[in-house]
DNA sequence: AATTGTACCTGTCAGC
DNA sequence: TGCTGACAGGTACAAT
């Protein structure tokens, strides 16, 4: 959104001025007012690489920035998602604007956390990856956060003691900051800026490890399907 | 109004 | 080797 033609012909000229976050949107402040919004999806890339850099399959957009970089978004799934509009507009793109708390913001406490808790129903897992609910968690991200709180991903939320709440609320911190510090879980494509990949995905406990052993209690870890989504707990050390 | 299932895409991998 | 089906960091929207 706009078309493609209209985002070529708008976003051309213009300077980035600044690069925010909000949940997994990125958003770039341009001059003149717009703002340039970017969702990668699941398998979205953007990276600054040299001009000469060969071009690679599901590259969708280049941009030629200053000082010889391109800007290129690569996305295989397609996914992802544009949006270029005035600053002042950013409220017509509905899932951005419906974004819930920054987990890692200021606003997010223990006692916040609780009370919105209470405000909702359904299983704990599906209410982690609901953005209105907390922005920026995702499928890997949820798994792990249940697994260090040792809460079964099943549990309705409601049923939560305070006791579950209050490790739920440190395991969504620490995880979120553990992966930053390892820069990202590139399972399969993510890499970030500069095509790098991370390393969380080294440190995963129960994601994608179905069958092997919980690095907590030995027993396989098990994996179900909530809400479409593949889910990895222990149910040994997630009752 | 809130929750759930399905569609959107392409690539990879296991099993036959 | 080649085919088929299941599955993959997510969200929007239709259906319940």
């Amino acid at each position: 959104m706009p078309s493609s033609q209209e985002f070529v012909k708008n976003i051309a000229g213009k300077t980035i001025q600044k690069l925010r976050r909000r949940g997994k949107y990125l958003l770039f402040d341009m001059t003149e007012g717009y703002t340039w919004v970017v969702h990668l999806g699941m398998t979205g890339q953007l990276v600054l690489v040299s001009p000469a850099e060969r071009i690679t399959m599901h590259t969708h957009l280049i941009l030629d920035l200053d000082d010889n970089v391109q800007l290129r978004y690569i996305d295989t799934r397609q996914f992802g998602r544009f949006y270029l509009l005035p600053t002042g507009e950013l409220e017509k793109i509905r899932g951005l604007h419906a974004l819930g708390p920054e987990p890692l913001g200021e606003e997010f406490t223990l006692e916040f956390f609780r009370k919105r808790l209470a405000s909702r129903r359904g299983k704990i897992k599906q209410l982690l990856l609901d953005q209105t609910f907390i922005a920026g968690i995702g499928n890997i991200y949820a798994d792990e956060a249940l697994h260090r709180a040792g809460i079964n991903p099943e549990k309705n939320a409601v049923s939560l003691t305070e006791e579950e709440i209050s490790r739920l609320f440190y395991s969504i911190r620490e995880v979120l900051r553990e992966g930053i510090r390892y820069r990202g879980t590139s399972v399969r494509d993510y890499v970030d800026g500069r095509g790098q990949k991370g390393g969380f995905q080294n440190c995963l406990r129960v994601y994608g490890r179905r069958g092997e052993p919980c690095p907590g209690c030995g027993s396989p870890v098990e994996r179900i399907r909530l809400g479409g989504r593949s889910t990895y707990f222990c149910p040994s050390c997630q009752k």
